[in-house]
DNA sequence: TAACAATCTCGACTGCAGTCAACTTTAAGA
DNA sequence: TCTTAAAGTTGACTGCAGTCGAGATTGTTA
């Protein structure tokens, strides 16, 4: 790497660093950019050719954190629980750091789900990074017979991250509390992996007798 | 109501109108409330002495819309139809309405879901209303025996209404076309009243034993 | 090392959201 | 009808996000 791609990697983390800081100190809104230029030692035009817009800076941010949390994720992973547990164990740890980060979850989370702009192909390298952590989980539990092997991968997983995106917005808009979150989400998982139609019997559910 | 009253509303709604208009002209972004003002014949004080902020503006006219949406899905309303239909028209319905107020749809659902300020109450009020429909429709469909009776209406709603946001979200993230939102919708619902887990027979779904 | 081009840095500038104190209109009581 | 206070209206003003062209720095070639 050459001395100028050092530097401008370093300028962009000093970047970020301070802007977090501020943003921590004082909140979103209420620190400029040109405080966070000013804060960092560089003109507010460098700032915006590290980052395209002050959201941007969030994004930065927050997908450092979300590679931390796929890093962690990994390391977490066991195979021989309950897809129900492992479940939770993943939306758990998610929902813990953005405990820890209020506001910039909130920020990232609205543009993830509800973009501005479409630009695409940003967010696809992140959604395949997630990709590579789930199905292979929700393919083994296929395996072992826990999931109906007739769902496709995509759409369990979109089972799952819904109900979790419904718990993120409760709790954003305060319909929950941090403390009933764990419950609330077993709950829903449970409900979801047992059908929200009555069982058509009472046998322990382990036999299958679907197609293949 | 006096004179007064009668003016403001008039100016209200006339504020409003102009602002849509002018939204669905030269979009949102492109439109600043100094030209909202000259174009409704007032001062730009007068806008915000209406609508707290821009956002506002948006909120005023999404729940307009919504209250039509509720007076469209009553009278659709036929409890003589299994419930997954019921569902899907329901959540089609407001898919339809979005569909036509795409960038409204967006701003609005942003703040609904991740909002900036806990307001709340104000949300609230929408809320009920919408539970007013949704309520009564699923207690039909669990005395049909077609929903279980242990899950309670609020977590019944949820399972549905996260499944929406998810078909919205991947619809605005451009990972779905419209014309496939229909079949997805169908076979998430499907899926979530089945269940995720295999079947413990192949019995077709009618018999229940559950406690009660 | 000099000359040049590519890249990076900068802060003055533009445009707009949102505020506010001065001004105008309304309504109610005398 | 006149007076007055409350309600409503206004646009100049403030602060900040984002732009842009001029200037500084770096790497390259001779």
């Amino acid at each position: 790497m050459s001395i100028r791609e050092q530097k401008k990697k370093k300028t962009k983390k000093t970047i970020l660093k301070t802007a977090i800081s501020l943003f921590n100190e004082n909140g979103y809104d209420n620190t400029s950019i040109e405080a966070i230029a000013k804060s960092a030692g560089v003109g507010k035009g460098t700032v915006y050719s590290y980052f395209n817009t002050k959201r941007d800076i969030i994004k930065g941010f927050c997908e450092d954190e979300i590679e931390q949390i796929h890093l962690e994720l990994v390391k977490k992973s066991n195979e021989n629980v309950p897809i129900l547990e492992q479940m939770k164990t993943i939306y758990m740890t998610e929902f813990q750091h953005i405990t820890q980060n209020k506001e910039f979850g909130r920020l990232y989370m609205r543009e993830a789900i509800f973009p501005d702009d479409v630009d695409m192909e940003e967010n696809r390298e992140l959604e395949t990074e997630y990709f590579k952590v789930l199905f292979p989980i929700l393919e083994k539990a296929q395996k072992r017979g826990e999931l109906r092997k007739d769902i496709d991968l995509l759409f369990l997983t979109g089972h799952f991250y819904s109900l979790y995106l419904l718990i993120l917005s409760a709790w954003y808009t305060g319909r929950i509390l941090t403390e009933a979150v764990d419950i609330t989400m077993e709950t829903l998982f449970r409900q979801a992996l047992e059908g929200l139609q009555p069982a058509s019997g009472n046998q322990p559910l382990i036999i299958e007798k679907r197609h293949e």
